[in-house]
DNA sequence: TCGATGTATGACATCGCTGTCATACTGGCA
DNA sequence: TGCCAGTATGACAGCGATGTCATACATCGA
């Protein structure tokens, strides 16, 4: 009855296994890995051994021996709660894996300190490239990765202060669609609700709306509410501006979580008092819901980064290539 | 000018960059992974050599040289655009962090095929334990993985026929509680649009359902529509239900894609002539719209599985144990 | 001037596994 | 019977890094 070998001195070893089976290390490591030319006998002895004594194949050493690389590529990104990211997340899962990669994926949280904590712990493990959403507004210390060997991409918001790979948005190209959708349909007290001001597609997205609606007549420089990360920030922007004297006649939304903010702020007021709304990014509820927005294909953007970077792993010497990704608006009837 | 090598055998191993730079294999190694007692110089020397040699530290020796193992989980599921797996997989990548490890994600697409390819794949890799949101019907091919040393936990579906760890919500209580809450609102004719038939989850709502309205007047069994996978199936199931000479009065939507298709099939349909909802899942949107929903904590599921999950490593041997989460009904407007 | 201490480096074994090659046995066929 | 092809197994080297221990040099206080 197989005693349960309480780990004598650490986790079993092919040579343990092979031991108590009765067969050579190489008959054990065949039986094992399903290879051919073992007889059943001698595979279920193996197995059974394997079983006995907890064994669980050191998959490093099994890399190491067999040559084959170790092959993931990290993903960073403030968290799968987020649409957004969940969807780009997919996409570039599928991306890697038609490289034959894998995917890791750590959550930053938006937060710097853990960005550069999990960033670091990836590339120390497993990792042989990164790609990141960062919430940094800086970039000069992942030269220190890039120096061991690790290759960094950046998505959706640009490297700062250091050569590197990126893909991102025409923000500023969305900003101006949004501005001069709004502007054709004659509103002319436009105001902005988003996210962090530091994040640079938010800055992006202000300049284009300000290349339209600078030269025009319309009010909304002071209708600009940043910061409003979460839906309740987002609703406590929006309640605001509802209550000026003379409120915004449309809305802006800097992504979907604003938008829901919007929604949620808005249900009491009467659909015919209600403002136009824009949106970026496009969610399936959105398009339910008959929301105007402007976005650009997340899932291209995710193919796009994991070719990229399976590219650069491929050739490191090759010049940085800073892809920038058309925005589109497609209307709906909330504008 | 450091001639670009373009690999002359493959990859630059330490030894080669050592050599480069003039020192021992030790010192590069020191330099490298910035460890004290290195002369600024030596360092730089090194890292040059490193960087025109194009180096990259093979993960796999270095995990085996240093005695740390290799500390991936996997997790499989049908792919992040269904809100309700990203959610799992921020759970479990938090828990699996938590713990110290990495999770590594990757897709089945909902088919068993791709279920099989990349399971095995993953196992053959870097992971060490897998997460699946399975799409089989049955997994006693899983037992392979199992006596390979690989443990698998199953999350919201059950393990048909193996012997393994589980994490999966009381969907027949959530059954239950759909039908009681749209009985007590005098609901005589209630549909359910559902997911795949197949699905586990599917029949334990339907089941929970049948409990409480087999015995009730209520006419039900006719209005069951499953294989609603996409939001256009949904669609078209819903439409086929309205179009009935006497159509359900309140509708349960068997996932979060699915309370989708029935909001947009029911946008043109007046807002007084609406049947009731209630819905499967709970989705940020749905609390912004006022949907009734019946759903268990994902969070709590994901941080579950992450937890069983490295238990599991860390002892073989205990009993295999079977969370059931439960499912609660938060009542909202529209029902 | 001489140990004592601390810094910088190198030699070498070693991690656990798999690839290669050699060996032994089996059955079928000329 | 003898040979060959196919099957089953084992011995052994080596994957590429790091830990350990030894060594060499510099600095410092007595």
């Amino acid at each position: 009855m197989a005693d349960p070998i309480s780990a004598p001195g650490g986790r079993a070893t092919l040579a343990k296994v092979a031991e108590r089976a009765g067969v050579s290390l190489k008959t054990a490591s065949r039986a094992l890995s399903g290879e051919a030319y073992v007889t059943d006998e001698t595979r279920s002895k193996v197995l059974q051994a394997a079983s006995d004594l907890d064994y669980q194949r050191n998959s490093a050493a099994s890399l190491l021996a067999s040559g084959r690389l170790a092959d993931s590529i990290g993903l960073v990104s403030g968290g799968f709660t987020n649409p957004f990211y969940s969807a780009l997340a997919q996409a570039v899962e599928d991306g890697v894996r038609n490289q034959g990669m894998h995917l890791s994926v750590a959550n930053s949280d938006e937060s710097p300190e853990k960005e550069r904590l999990v960033t670091h712990d990836l590339a120390d493990r497993q990792t042989k490239a990164l790609i990141v959403v960062s919430s940094m507004t800086d970039h000069a210390e992942y030269r220190q990765l890039q120096a061991r060997g690790v290759p960094v991409l950046f998505v959706d918001r640009p490297a700062v202060n250091l050569e590197a790979d990126s893909v991102v948005f025409d923000n500023q190209e969305g900003g101006r669609l949004a501005a001069a959708h709004l502007l054709a349909a004659q509103h002319r007290r436009i105001a902005f609700v988003g996210d962090y001001a530091w994040l640079p597609t938010y800055r992006s997205r202000i300049e284009g709306m300000a290349s339209v609606l600078d030269e025009s007549s319309a009010e909304w420089q002071s209708l600009v509410r940043p910061d409003a990360h979460s839906i309740t920030d987002a609703r406590a922007r929006v309640g605001e501006l509802l209550a000026m004297r003379e409120p915004p006649t449309a809305l802006v939304a800097g992504n979907n979580r604003i938008l829901l903010g919007i929604l949620e702020e808005l249900s009491p007021v009467p659909v015919a008092d209600r403002p136009a709304i824009v949106a970026f990014d496009d969610v399936e509820w959105a398009r339910v819901l008959g929301i105007t927005v402007v976005a650009g294909e997340t899932d291209v953007m995710g193919r796009r980064a994991a070719e990229l970077t399976v590219a650069r792993l491929a050739d490191r010497t090759r010049q940085t290539e800073q892809v920038v990704l058309p925005m589109r608006l497609t209307n709906r009837a909330s504008a």
